[in-house]
RNA sequence: GGGCAGAUAGCUCAACGGUAGAGCAGGUGCCUUUUAAGCACUUGGUUCAGGGUUCGAAUCCCUGUCUGCCCA
């Protein structure tokens, strides 16, 4: 990082700045159109076929009068070769001084070298934009991963396997739109900057209107929105946009994340599984063709999640006794303390029974298995704004999706009796210091039809379908705390 | 928030108390099908920052910064 080497670095290709305005060529010219995807030349290489293409040089090697490099566009990348009679001695000349880094575009025709690699032999370029720094080393590339995070242009120039994961993703989101599309679902877009965060249990970010003088905070979840919507009359909506969190950082944790929500008037919890499980197969056989994806190594060592419905389902009560051996809801509070301290879960004194019931859920059953597994009625206290069972209400009727040792997605019976809806909001307002949403509660008023609806987090989908084990490896700019200036 | 690990040339990494090195990239030559091209010569460092110990510190100690992993 000295100053003195970079300015060396810089200095020397700075000057080759002057040398191509003594050519009368724009170092930073354009345009360059009608070029063809690289990748396409090269699954349908035809020899002497004359094509068109651009992009970045990866590699240089000048053996006098032959220079070959590779030239690398987003698609793939592909050797190009030039001779004094191929391009002629004046545009050759020319050519030796590029270096790695530069873009150019390039007309030729296709050839096969001694060693059969497809090739294109130059008859003309253009310099598109002259490159001022070196790029990392062509053999070893970049793997420092706070400098592959922090300039992922560069991660993404030099580790083709990252870019892999973003179109991934990109395919991702376009399939999961075009299913709920489908289906009949309509995309809508409701507030990011809310005057209260409501929709789930979390931190919010907070910042200020200037005009209105008046606080705001980011959206830690659309839900609230959203049901407005299904009052208004729209009977299939999703959203799939981010959400922040104002919490902790971690493999599994952005403070921004993308999220979708997916709400169907006179559906319910299972209606939405039976469609979240259709989805996610439509999403891993469309871009993957499989539904076989490689479990997490923190959670097994050379195991695949097997995709393939359906997908089983059991009540939370079930998966919750399996992990400790005997029946939580039979027991005493003294005796779930117990459960606890046995477990090594955290029991503190302020913790609610539901709060140790989910720590020993999230720790023996979440973290532990490898899914698909609906876990169906969660205890009511647990989840404010879902409907109670009709039978046994001290449950209520949802389902959390567990995916390799992670929650993917859940699933609601939505509530929408206002009044019961007041009377949760209110008791989860005095645990938490949360103001209640008036706002959603008179719409609730006016009546919300009957509906299910789905959460679930894309960078996790993303992560379990592309293998990646971070969720920094599949959001292009994760947060970095800025690098103290020198 | 706590624990562990890391930060050395543009990139990837050595050197572990005694003159900071290599490969690639860069520079100058030679070379008309090379491909981690090759050959010869060559430039390049506030060893993350600041203190301390020592005759002497990249190396040992302390503080801080940033990053990764684990835990809460």
């Amino acid at each position: 990082m000295s100053l003195t080497q970079e300015s060396e670095l810089l200095r020397l290709r700075k000057e080759k700045l002057n040398y191509w305005k003594s050519q009368a060529i724009d170092p930073f010219g354009g345009p360059y159109p009608d070029t063809q995807p690289i990748e396409a030349i090269i699954t349908t290489f035809v020899e002497n076929v004359s094509v068109r293409i651009a992009g970045r040089i990866l590699s240089i090697r000048d053996m006098g009068k032959s220079f070959f490099a590779h030239l690398q566009d987003q698609s793939a990348k592909m050797q190009i070769y030039a001779n004094p009679q191929s391009v002629g001695q004046e545009a050759f000349n020319q050519l030796k001084h590029l270096d790695i880094g530069d873009i150019i575009g390039v007309e030729g025709e296709c050839f096969l070298t001694k060693t059969k690699e497809k090739t294109v032999r130059v008859k003309s370029w253009q310099l598109l934009s002259k490159s001022l720094r070196p790029l990392p080393s062509k053999w070893h590339g970049l793997h420092d991963v706070e400098a592959r995070y922090r300039q992922r242009y560069l991660d993404l120039i030099m580790n083709p396997e990252v870019k892999k994961v973003f179109f991934n993703r990109s395919q991702i989101i376009k399939e999961i739109r075009h299913f709920l599309h489908q289906k009949g679902f309509i995309e809508v877009e409701t507030p990011m900057m809310q005057t209260l965060a409501g929709g789930a249990a979390a931190n919010p970010f907070k910042t200020f209107h200037e005009a209105l003088g008046i606080p705001l905070y980011l959206r830690i979840a659309p839900e609230l929105y959203l049901k407005r919507l299904l009052v208004g009359g729209f009977e299939k909506v999703f959203e799939l946009n981010r959400n922040f969190r104002n919490e902790g950082i971690s493999r599994k944790h952005n403070p921004e994340f993308t999220m979708l929500e997916a709400y169907c008037a006179y559906g319910d919890y299972r209606s939405m599984a039976k469609l979240l499980e259709e989805l996610i197969v439509h999403v891993a056989q469309c871009v993957f063709g499989t539904l076989q994806f490689p479990v997490s190594k923190h959670l097994a060592e050379n195991k695949m999640v097997d995709l393939t419905p359906p997908w089983p389902q059991k009540p939370f009560r079930e998966v919750l006794s399996e992990a400790i051996g005997k029946d939580w809801f039979a027991l005493d509070e003294a005796e779930k303390r117990k459960v606890a301290m046995e477990f090594e879960i955290e029991a503190k004194e302020e913790f609610t029974e539901s709060d140790i019931a989910r720590h020993l859920f999230e720790k023996l059953v979440e973290a532990r298995t490898i899914g698909p597994l609906f876990v169906t009625e969660l205890p009511a206290d647990l989840v404010p704004l879902a409907k109670q069972n009709k039978l046994k209400p001290e449950f209520v009727d949802v389902f959390e999706l567990i995916v390799n040792g992670q929650e993917l997605a859940p699933g609601y019976s939505e509530l929408n009796d206002p009044i019961v809806q007041r009377e949760r909001l209110e008791k989860q307002v005095g645990e938490e210091k949360q103001k209640i949403d008036e706002e959603f509660l008179l719409a609730l008023e006016y009546g919300m039809p009957p509906a299910g609806g789905i959460g679930m987090g894309i960078d996790r989908l993303t992560m379990l379908l592309t293998g990646q084990e971070s969720i920094r490896d599949v959001i292009l700019f994760p947060l970095l705390r800025p690098k103290e200036e020198k």
